[in-house]
DNA sequence: CGACTAGTTGAGTAAGCTCAAAGCCCGTGG
DNA sequence: CCACGGGCTTTGAGCTTACTCAACTAGTCG
């Protein structure tokens, strides 16, 4: 697997070999974490800053009334808390969903980075791409109908994860059960079952044994008013698809 | 009226004479945008940051099928767009609701301002606190009910604005209709207009006249959930309380 | 072969929506 | 000073979406 946090960081502008260099050093020393277990927990205050270089994880919080919500997916590149710096303790935890991969930097190691004006760059734009998606997560569980909603939370999750390379013939492994999957959408689990099963009736996708495949990528971005705006992919950028076709 | 965002990033922070007059030294020069205008619109490539220093206005997307959703509210002494440096175009718009005071910082007066390290982290808990704020209204409108969800709503205006000293014996002006606070909490007006009922009929509230009063702050907090730990305030604040009592 | 977890189905319920009409407030102009 | 108009709020009624509860099925793993 190519490093991703170098592929999703290029997408947004590609770096010279030191810059390069740099920013593949960080992620030599990984460590794993299992499946469903917190990376950080609510009201921690996390000495290191986490990237995820495989596998999925979640922000998340849980209330009062023994509900959760989600509110973001970290993908293999994905940074977990930039925030370290300056907040005081965690408003959210963090878990994983999957097996992950996962480095713990530093700040020290943070800081030296951004004395490169390129990646400094890149973490801020990766800041501001996490917030707008954010963004266009509240729009999807405010405005939109369920069948929709979780639509455009796929075709998200295509597009994302194709930058990082993790998607073939429009099919990526999604380790999620349908209660996560709830969670996310501000819906039921039932609910999301019957979703899902209108998706499915509608040739829009497969989904089985954690696999998704989205057989009408057009067809479904178009139903769920997906536009990919919001995740700010470079224009200049190459696609990066997969597809052998 | 003192200085909003003197108040609000003091509250994260207090700032040395120097850093507190070079802050002060930005907002001079503001100027008038009447209410329901666009400070910026979708799609535009803004040059400066835009700083509101009085008024309200709104962070808000439009859909393809004719509905709204508001993210963020912008309080005096909010930035709007500290994105500016990054993004290529905005991807959602900004609009007043009430008429406000906007100072446009010029790019470079930014820079200059984070040469100074409690300036620079001043701003950047202010952006974290946004996105904190974002994963709240998150929850809110994913996983309360409409009742608590306004109540958490009203409860948020409160310290935000307490902060930067807008309020007082827990009252504040509103310039809010009831149909965009239906865009902001994702429900329909005419249930706006009944949740604003129960809330009244339960004493929680008072809303006039775009004047709204907590009579029961404590009450209302307990009633929605609320926990103000996601605005990050700064432990060691004294509380800026305007009671006279 | 249990035992556990995840997914599926049905039936009844409730939260919130839509549509439509009426009332209220306030500014404007006669 | 009053009539008019427009925007906002309120009310009612019927409907839809999504929820809850409960049972049942299908894998999976020891």
């Amino acid at each position: 697997m190519t490093d991703a946090l170098l592929r999703k960081l290029g997408s947004f502008c590609p770096f010279n070999p030191k810059d390069a260099a740099l920013l593949a050093g960080i992620t030599v020393d990984h460590h794993t974490v299992g499946a469903h277990e917190d990376i950080i927990r609510e009201g921690e205050v996390p000495r290191d800053v986490h990237l995820i270089t495989s596998g999925f994880a979640i922000r998340y919080k849980n209330l009062a009334d023994g509900t959760r919500q989600i509110f973001a997916y970290l993908l293999p590149g994905d940074f977990c808390d930039l925030h370290v710096f300056i907040l005081d303790k965690m408003d959210h935890g963090i878990a994983t969903l999957s097996p992950c991969s996962v480095v713990d930097i530093p700040r020290d190691t943070i800081l030296r980075l951004t004395e490169r004006p390129a990646i400094a760059r890149a973490l801020w734009w990766a800041t501001l791409v996490d917030e707008s998606t954010l963004r266009e997560a509240l729009v999807n569980i405010g405005r939109r109908r369920a069948e929709e909603r979780v639509g455009h939370f796929l075709c998200e999750l295509l597009v994302r994860l194709e930058v990082v390379g993790l998607v073939s013939d429009n099919r990526f492994e999604l380790p999620l059960t349908q209660a996560e999957l709830a969670d996310t959408m501000g819906l039921s689990t039932v609910h999301i079952n019957r979703v899902l099963q209108f998706l499915r009736g509608q040739k829009f996708i497969t989904f089985d044994r954690k696999s998704l495949a989205v057989l009408d990528v057009d067809g479904l971005k178009r139903f769920s008013g997906f536009d990919p705006n919001y995740l700010h992919l470079a224009p200049y950028r190459t696609k990066p698809v997969m597809t052998p076709s």
